[in-house]
DNA sequence: TTGAAAGCGCTAACAG
DNA sequence: CTGTTAGCGCTTTCAA
């Protein structure tokens, strides 16, 4: 069951030091020991204690990745695009879920996840107030999303302000000029990095580019950010009264929500009510109608991130370099939900 | 940066035996022992090595999940399920994409995933004629869906005959008479056990029950399971010109692009079409209109696949109990795409 | 180019 | 109740 090192030595007739050379593929083995090994290695079906390599070198060859929930669908084609790119460098990815509060966060922060030489962190509860938590971590981190800044770590984040500025020129640039935003955050403490507070800015912000005014009723506060609450901020954005014939959805489940009540109050999209969200999640292509997105380069940040943390990990310590920032490119999806071109399906 | 049990020891004026104690909670250990040795642990901020820990205990503490991929919602909500299930039980899960093609399969279930204990695979593409490649695996397996029968391996599984047949039953009792099924595997060789087959073998019992007959025409092959490949499916079954009045679609990402097909083509659903898929994947409750599935127990079958794993891990070897086979409960949601009510949005 | 031997940090006998 | 000690399987000087 269990082949060790020293049987696969004994067996080729080698020491443990030349069956070591062959398993890491090092230089200085002549031809005929490496076969002579390899065949011991094959013969035995000796497989490397990856526990002892560990302990040995320090490494575990795991990333940790801890996101909220992965079955949020942003989420899951996150975690998707970051094991494969680790997979790419022969690491393995635990996901651990810091789950709906805060407190599950910190520890999550606190304790690293098992087994792992760093951490990809998508933190939800966690803000800029919390950055001491950082000082307290002793492992090579890369943050995603910009909840925390200021700290000693690498950030891999998307052009939240940028972006949702781009979605709302979309709709300024088909003829919209009572375009609601949903997903504001509750809790407009001021000083705030949140996704919501950056996408809200955008939008404000291509408003007063197109000469728009400022609507309070037209910015609806949501959390969380899933389709149910898209429903519920659409359906009361319906019964305020305002006008309205465009909604910016600060993530594309929130989005699917809105699709959703506006059928049910029989309004049609696009014709009515244009709707564009932010993600690009799978879904959105195949929603009735197909829903207009921003896609914030999910693949680019997954890879950029793991490149980010491996230089960490391999850099040493923690601290070696300052902290880097990036933004991954982003793009419009023009589908049917702004009147865009089925494109896909 | 890494501080030792030893140091720990050191500090607190014992032995590192007894630091081990108290870090595992051994009993036996003076209060005010234990007491001075946390407060050593916290003051060198000090955290046991788990690579060492594995080494010595022949344990990680880490399981793996192999799927096809995270992106499917169905296999992200999996997931999502079963690193809680795993959390719950102090266990961290690495997660392996075992992608689009077979070699990879073969490759993950040979190699296992690094680091783990033992493995909970969800096979796509091998099947009972690959049953020897279990001969070859040396760690506590457990297979999830039932492509692959006859080795020695835990089964958990859902109930696919029965879930399908339930499904169209509920159809028929809606009075739908001209009922299609997409998603039978293309390759129709005999023997297989794919869900697709059990699923299709559910539909065709329905139908004989209720003294409908079959009609190949309405049987519609569509591999893999993505939503647009249900969308050109439903179109092939339009084009085709055969008269039906409701869709079974073998998964709900078929059903999803279903509804979009038929939205397309002007089919009203529940009045023209009604349609129901399998999964309940969380995206159902949000598609317009929100769309009928079979719920096959997911939350089940992740606790049940853990536990089974854990046993075969804490046994020790992996033949000593006969194979068992779990299958959870399921039960038909029933929302719009059906005639519902709508249940939740 | 290969061998011998020393640990990596922890757990579990075994002693006391 | 606590200390001593021997490895777990591997990598890596240092020699040969």
């Amino acid at each position: 069951m269990k082949v060790t090192m020293q049987e696969v030595a004994r067996r080729a007739g080698v020491s443990n030091k030349t069956v070591s050379n062959v398993v890491n593929d090092h230089p200085h083995v002549r031809p005929e020991t490496r076969a002579r090994v390899q065949q011991a290695i094959a013969e035995l079906g000796y497989r490397p204690n990856l526990s002892a390599r560990g302990l040995r070198s320090g490494r575990t060859g795991v990333i940790g990745l801890a996101v909220p929930q992965l079955r949020q669908p942003y989420f899951a084609e996150l975690a998707d695009a970051v094991i494969a790119a680790a997979e790419r460098r022969g690491l393995g990815v635990i996901i651990g879920q810091a789950g709906a509060d805060r407190d599950h966060e910190t520890a999550v922060l606190a304790n690293g996840l098992r087994q792992t030489d760093g951490m990809l962190f998508s933190p939800e509860h966690l803000g800029t107030e919390d950055r001491h938590l950082l000082d307290d971590v002793t492992y090579p981190l890369v943050l995603l999303g910009e909840r925390i800044f200021g700290g000693p770590d690498d950030h891999v984040t998307m052009h939240n302000v940028e972006g949702a500025r781009a979605a709302v020129e979309h709709l300024v640039g088909l003829g919209r000029q009572r375009i609601a935003v949903l997903g504001a955050h509750p809790d407009r403490r001021s000083g705030q990095m949140r996704p919501s507070d950056l996408r809200v800015r955008g939008y404000r912000e291509a408003l007063a580019v197109a000469g728009l005014p400022e609507d309070p009723r037209l910015e609806r506060a949501v959390a969380p950010w899933l389709p149910q609450d898209g429903v519920d901020a659409t359906r009361e954005l319906l019964a305020s009264g305002v006008e309205f014939d465009a909604i910016f959805a600060l993530n594309d489940s929130l989005a699917i929500g809105a699709l959703r009540a506006l059928a049910q109050a029989g309004r049609r999209v696009p014709d009515d009510v244009a709707v564009i969200g932010f993600d690009n999640i799978g879904d959105g292509r195949f929603s009735t109608p197909s829903l207009s997105s921003v896609d914030p380069g999910r693949e680019e940040i997954a890879e950029t991130a793991v490149a980010m943390l491996v230089e960490r990990i391999e850099a040493g310590t923690r601290d070696v370099r300052p902290p880097r920032l990036h933004k991954a490119a982003f793009h419009i999806v023009a589908r049917e939900s702004t009147g865009g071109h089925d494109d896909e399906a």
